[in-house]
DNA sequence: AGTGAAAGTACAGCTGA
DNA sequence: TCAGCTGTACTTTCACT
């Protein structure tokens, strides 16, 4: 199922439902210039080809007593898969890890967390993290203060892009 | 409007609709055990006190075409808060910078950049980042593989802090 | 278009300070 | 007693066929 697939009405109805994900079907079908049943149709359709992959409330981290972001890179000492995928799947179970990415380049993953203040924060680090098997270095950077924090896809460079080539 | 004002059905109430931001009223009210209206006015109570600030679809960006995810460590020659303001506004306006943090430590900024490829990532790298006032060292990292990217927070940790200090 | 369900409103009852 | 929250009843709007 390539982008190909897509028409503008459908990348229309992608860059709504981003932007506001509980609009009603009505709402939808109007911003998109259709009827509400072909506009159920097609939105169903991007559900369930994985487009889109669900819908999430934006809750406030800040609001809830959660004042610590943290950016943290991890090395490894082997690089082997096997290696690789078992920090992966640490990753997965701790909670406080909000996102895992493997990096190119000197350090080989890095850790988005959050957490409610410095001392959990820090005990996560020296109990869980650095104590981990096959964790050789970690380097943590505090967020002094966020400047931008957007969720999904910048719709208008795929628009650009798309008129370009057509 | 602390945390101290949320009360159990609250919590359960935010943690639902962060998992599935679509659910009905119904759906939600009979998970958090209430019946509907009580559970739509605590939504609306949470809505308009800024603890969800809003709903989005969760776009499949990789079926979109966004291939390219970038981790760039940047440093400024001024750290004036004019200039970090400055800075931070430019990054505003840059669609391809998805995320925008202020860090303590050797690097100003860590920026979280989304791209349909290499080559319109580079150009944003030497046309837009490096070009950009103040901008004194640009690292960047690519994202191998993803391994977590969960959206939100994480009211496990939560619910285990409350249920300590009570 | 039409049916069945959900959202949203008004009002009355309950519970705790 | 009074404030705040809950649940029932009802209308309007939406989802879905």
């Amino acid at each position: 199922m390539p982008i190909a697939k897509l028409d503008p009405i459908d990348r229309k109805i992608l860059a709504e439902l981003q932007a506001d994900g509980r609009m009603t079907n009505v709402e939808l079908a109007k911003r998109v210039g259709i009827s509400a049943p072909p506009c159920l149709r097609r939105v169903r359709t991007l559900e369930e080809s994985g487009f889109i992959r669900g819908y999430h409330a934006d809750v406030n981290s800040r609001a809830l007593g959660f004042e610590v972001l943290v950016f943290a890179m991890v090395g490894l000492q082997s690089q082997a898969e096997v290696d690789l995928s078992a920090f992966e799947a640490l990753c997965q179970g701790w909670p406080l890890v909000r996102e895992c990415h493997m990096l190119n380049g000197e350090v080989d993953f890095i850790l988005k967390c959050a957490a409610p203040d410095l001392s959990t924060f820090q005990s996560f680090l020296t109990g869980d993290l650095l104590t981990a098997r096959n964790v050789a270095s970690v380097k943590t950077s505090l967020v002094i203060r966020g400047a931008k924090d957007e969720p999904g896809v910048p719709f208008e460079v795929l628009e650009q892009r798309l008129a370009q080539t057509s």
